[in-house]
DNA sequence: AGGAGATTGTACCGATCGGTACACAGAGTC
DNA sequence: GACTCTGTGTACCGATCGGTACAATCTCCT
């Protein structure tokens, strides 16, 4: 029994590539044990509930990680530009700098959504409160707040989409550039 | 052989949202049977090139709707207000508000993307330089136009995800109005 | 009417899907 | 060294995958 709770944030990470690669349906087991370099039964040990539950817990992965280092922070800070600009920075680290993907938008697209509905639109809902309490504190009122946050999702979304349709990076980094100052403007 | 022209057409519509609801992967045979109406035989006959030929006449007719309904009057259009509102109403028509997903950013996501790149990167790309050349009429700069241009096609894209993730069809509809706003603003 | 070609449903193909069964291997305990 | 108890590889399951074969049908032309 090897360390195994080290183990499974490896193989958690692991499966994360493989989704992100190939959707929740064409992630096939076969791929995932390439992946992971486990046969089906550690596999079928190590997760029951097959592959609904490791996306499950793959995406609970992510939204620890985002809760860990995006959303907690930003929810103490008391300093709104070093805020954003870490938020920023983390955001480009963690799709490194637009080669990666959203996992959590991908599967929102997907036919999976309804699977990991709850999941997917917590993940979203707990970044925007985070968010926009940050941007309130910053001087905006609640609405302007939640539509700034709002617009800060989208905006990073987006720029994983089309950055991935055009092949080309750099639009992700544009975009969060021109995100940061669109998010520590004055209010309108 | 009943009016071939006009049936093909009513059957990549019907691909068209079974490719949109599942996924490139996910639109099993079965589905697509369903969805269609025609079986094995005359999917077969009509598409001799299966699935992918199926996916590739369906990114092709978007391809073909923008061009005539979004693309060719942002090429042509002489009043840049009235361009964008045209624009922006398209696209709320076409994505249905929201609750309609984008086939292309969907397939950019996906593994499918390989197969179809040049069709994805070719419409986002005219997609882009149609608007840009609007905008640049408007007064901006080649690059200004560029950029900006990028941006609305982006915001569309990540207001698509969020709105679907979250459930949640106003983001798309408030996304496209300050879109607009933002599309019209002065030179910064 | 009857032949030609387009169109269709159905049976079938091998491959692969997600998942299960189970025999076995290692490590810890006594 | 036998007894666990956690892991693991492998064989196998029925279902479904995308795709093919082909005979039956339909439509049109003469």
């Amino acid at each position: 029994m090897l360390k195994r709770g080290l183990e499974r944030g490896e193989v958690l990470r692991a499966l994360g590539e493989v989704f992100r690669a190939h959707g929740y349906e064409g992630a096939s087991l076969t791929l995932i044990t390439e992946a992971t370099g486990l046969g089906k039964g550690s596999l079928y040990h190590l997760f029951p509930g097959g592959k609904e539950q490791m996306a499950a817990e793959v995406l609970a992965e992510i939204d620890g990680w985002f809760e860990r280092h995006i959303f907690a922070p930003l929810r103490t800070a008391d300093d709104p530009a070093r805020a954003i600009a870490a938020m920023i920075a983390g955001v480009d680290q963690y799709f490194h700098s637009g080669d990666r993907v959203c996992l959590v938008g991908m599967v929102a697209l997907g036919s999976a959504r309804d699977s990991f509905a709850e999941a997917v639109d917590g993940y979203f809902a707990r970044w925007q409160t985070a968010l926009a309490s940050l941007l309130r504190r910053s001087g905006l009122t609640t609405s302007q707040a939640q539509r700034r946050a709002e617009d800060a999702l989208l905006t990073i979304q987006g720029a994983l989409v089309l950055s991935r349709a055009r092949g080309d990076a750099k639009i992700f980094r544009r975009a969060l550039s021109d995100l940061t100052a669109r998010l520590l403007a004055p209010p309108a």
